[in-house]
RNA sequence: CGGGGUAUGGCGCAGCCUGGUAGCGCAUCUGCUUUGGGAGCAGAGGGUCGUAGGUUCGAAUCCUGCUGCCCCGACCA
């Protein structure tokens, strides 16, 4: 590709509504261009990326003997009544309405679809298994895009779904996409985890995630600093090892007007928050409201609270009236002691003694509260997040907290959408079998934002060389004015691309320093500088784009550096 | 959904407080010079100041409504 002939527009100005170093780049290296809120163009820079990226994973989804389809964006709402997901699915899908006034949405995600051509077409369990996956713009009205593409209304994604016999079966297409994950994400180069992962509110099955490592990451990921344990920090176990001791004060009132929370209720009387109870009050599935109870420097994972039957899902805070009904008291007083609601303890506070809580009467707490003795002795459950240093659930070392990017995540559905929607076939006995499915995505246009947060410097992206726009560029210095130089750089053009390589000649009239920034801020891994100078002696500049130097090579050894 | 901010040329901003002919940098175009790390000089084009009202002799500026966008919060006891 000619430079002259593509479309190449950067800025030396940051954006000012760009948070993270990916969006930043981005918008500089004219990857990306804002429509609005969350809502993107790739530029052709921006795009070839994506092919690339999209590249990588049809070539190991083909491999993995995946069937590529693609389904349509719009979807009509009969389907999704269906299996239940109109009504449950909340304000991310986007809905609309045709001229008719028939209800539609734009799809955030295709397992109605897919199920209802499963059953449509596979009919016998000698089809099976199938994995269909489709390369595709999905919509999500979020509550808050940001960060650019990683984070968008629009995004490209890759998603597919296996249909099986029997669990065995869906273990094996799991397993194979597990490996066939593995296998494009080692491609493109990235650091990244396949972690452990809450399965949602289908719940049961196995799930996984796969995290590109970043402290710009929206996720927390913990991992074992012995063994290969690693989940996402939503479903990480706590192995509590504390055992309680024995009570050794009495239950005192303290006056605490004003205080709110833990870190107030620790300053104030001077006690660590580790000896300070949080209680919160959300909505129960039974009961209006239940109490979850956790030491004060301790924070409540809200997907293990809701997946406990005495919580309503989805998961809910309880508003003022009920906790004044409930507690007598406003948000910030609260304590378990005296409480008429179930009471839910995690497994540390369980473990308490002697420690300070609300007394359900504002502006006052009690100390030298104990279990058993003050208060009846909670339900005892997992209720909160790990922290750095929590004992591995596998028994070897210790939990490390690190930030990653959710990339891919892969996921057994078993029956959850077939069976709503009837999606069986006939087992060798006649006998007509729920398909067990699983689903596996991709985040495409992620992929991009993420690589690009783990591979940037000051003068711009580092393109890992899999999915670099372009895996080399020619700079030729003022071949305006040198005809020696044109003919050069053009000869090597032509010789890069007879050998197959994804060449950029960068042929704008422009100095050298510029076309140097412009080359570097958009992250091409492989630069080669044609003078007059080096022509003198058959030699072309070379620098990889994390080199500090340039090095001069033989004009012949130019295809090895792409080695 | 709650709070805060912001809206001025393609981009980044000043001007607003204290009303009086809309400005700067980058980018763009022309010419000359320059040519190994985002060139210099000279010139040029480009803005209904988000939108609808109001106040005023006069509004980018003051007031009100609306809209877009951005940030924070929506894990808290």
């Amino acid at each position: 590709m000619r430079a002259t002939q593509f479309h190449i527009k950067t800025t030396k100005e940051t954006p000012n509504d760009a948070e993270i170093i990916s969006h930043q780049l981005m918008l500089r290296a004219g990857f990306i261009r804002r429509l609005g809120s969350g809502l993107y163009t790739l530029m052709p820079l921006g795009l070839r990326v994506v092919r690339k990226i999209e590249a990588i994973v049809r070539e190991e989804m083909n491999a993995s003997g995946a069937v590529e389809l693609l389904m349509p964006s719009i979807q009509p709402a009969e389907l999704w009544q269906e299996s239940g997901r109109w009504e449950k699915f909340g304000p991310e899908l986007l809905r609309i309405k045709d001229r008719h006034d028939r209800d539609y949405c734009l799809g955030p995600t295709h397992e109605e679809v897919i199920t209802d051509i499963a059953r449509r077409d596979i009919k016998s369990y000698r089809q099976l298994p199938l994995n269909f996956y489709q390369i595709q713009m999905k919509v999500r009205d979020e509550v808050r895009p940001r960060f650019g593409v990683m984070r968008s209304r629009e995004f490209i994604m890759k998603d597919a779904y296996s249909f099986s016999l029997g669990e065995e079966s869906l273990q094996a297409c799991f397993d194979q996409m597990h490996i066939a994950y593995c296998k494009v994400f080692d491609r493109m180069g990235l650091d990244y985890r396949a972690v452990e992962a809450d399965s949602g509110s289908i719940g049961g099955a196995q799930s996984r995630e796969f995290h590109v490592l970043a402290d710009s990451g929206e996720d927390a990921v913990v991992y074992a600093t012995e063994g290969d344990y690693a989940a996402n920090i939503e479903k990480a176990a706590v192995v509590s090892q504390t055992t309680r001791g024995e009570a050794s004060e009495s239950m005192a009132s303290i006056d605490t007007p004003g205080v709110h929370t833990i870190a107030e209720l620790s300053s104030k009387i001077g006690v660590a928050e580790s000896q300070c109870m949080k209680t919160l009050l959300v909505k129960g599935s039974e009961s209006p409201v239940v109490a979850l109870v956790l030491r004060g420097d301790h924070q409540l994972n809200e997907i293990k609270a809701e997946h406990l039957e005495e919580v309503a899902t989805p998961l809910a805070m309880a508003d003022a009236a009920d906790i004044k009904s409930a507690a007598n008291c406003d948000a910030g007083s609260i304590g378990p002691v005296g409480l008429s609601i179930p009471v839910i303890a995690d497994a540390d506070a369980a473990t308490m003694t002697n420690f300070v809580c609300g007394a359900n009467e504002n502006g006052k707490h009690l100390s030298g509260v104990n279990w058993g003795r003050d208060l009846p002795e909670p339900l005892v459950r997992d209720l909160r997040n790990v922290v750095e240093g929590d004992p591995n659930p596998m028994g070897t070392g210790t939990l490390k907290i690190v930030r990653g990017i959710e990339v891919g995540h892969i996921f057994q559905l078993g029956s959850a959408y077939s069976e709503s929607m009837g999606a069986t076939v006939l087992d060798e006995n006649g006998k007509p079998q729920i398909m067990q499915m699983g689903c596996y995505g991709i985040g495409i246009t992620r992929v991009a934002a993420a690589a690009i947060e783990q591979n940037n410097d000051a003068q711009g992206i580092i393109w890992p060389e899999a999915i670099a726009p372009f895996e080399a560029v020619i700079c030729p210095v003022n071949m305006v004015k040198s005809e020696a130089v044109q003919a050069a750089a053009e000869a090597l053009y032509t010789e890069l691309r007879d050998a197959g390589v994804d060449v950029l000649f960068d042929d704008r009239p422009l100095r050298p320093g510029a076309m140097f920034a412009d080359m570097e801020l958009i992250g091409i891994p492989h630069r080669f500088v044609v003078s007059d100078k080096l022509l003198a002696n058959d030699e072309i500049e070379y620098r990889g784009r994390r080199d500090t130097e340039s090095v001069v090579i033989k004009r012949s050894d130019v295809l090895a550096k792409l080695k």
